[in-house]
DNA sequence: CCTTCATGCTTACTAATGGTAAGTAACGTA
DNA sequence: TACGTTACTTACCATTAGTAAGCATGAAGG
């Protein structure tokens, strides 16, 4: 379909590639990754070494926790830090940008208690 | 036994498996899915036909938007009219839910704004 | 008439991502 | 000595995403 897209009759305005709304699209989709909301709660109420965290999340992997801590620590919602014992430990925690982002994502639950019942069986 | 904290004697009930958790993640991977929130957004911005949410979502293909606005209709985010004139028009709005979703996410704009100035570019 | 275009999809194919299982180095415990 | 824990990585296959093209219907232009 799309080899002459054609939208000269279309009011440039009204696209959706604006500032706000590309903004809006990266951090819907950034949140809302699979697994990212849900290690990002496991981390706000109290979970901080990588296999508390494996724990928390349910039915998560391995792979895919490490995979996603490394995104999220790029992205700076969560920071690492490597605590020198022996053997080493590592830590996970929220950042500030972190906390506020699963503040600001709590009244979904409000939203799907209203919304998707059937999510409560 | 002091190198190693373990979290394992913390109580259950702070797993995150519970009720309001599950619903959490659950919400927040739908909302966060890829292209669902500019897809939900364009609708909220008058978009409602399929080939306008094409031209209003940048890259989205036909493909994935049929996929995706059958999976909001059946989530109920989103309702889906014939109407039958010749040809018929298909029209694509809103439900309750899917206004007030978007509501709720509108604070990731600001948090985007404050936390990944980077977006802007 | 006959070609061309728009709409709202579907089908076919490839690339990227996800899920499952197992492995690993360095230590600790039984 | 054997096994468990930690924080990962690697290998492999299944599922999903992206790209391109096709298609039925009808309208518009020459």
């Amino acid at each position: 379909m799309k080899a002459v897209p054609n939208q000269s009759l279309r009011n440039e305005s009204s696209r959706i590639d604006d500032e706000a709304c590309r903004i809006f699209q990266h951090s819907a989709e950034l949140a809302g990754k699979k697994w990212n909301a849900a290690i990002l709660l496991a981390l706000a109420r109290g979970a901080n070494r990588f296999s508390d965290i494996a724990h928390s999340v349910d039915r998560i992997s391995d792979r895919l926790l490490a995979a996603r801590l490394r995104e999220l620590e790029q992205r700076r919602l969560v920071v690492r830090e490597v605590i020198p014992t022996t053997p080493v430990q590592i830590r996970y925690r929220l950042s500030t940008a972190g906390e506020e982002l699963i503040r600001i994502l709590h009244p979904l639950v409000q939203w799907a208690e209203r919304w998707e019942p059937r999510l409560k069986d």
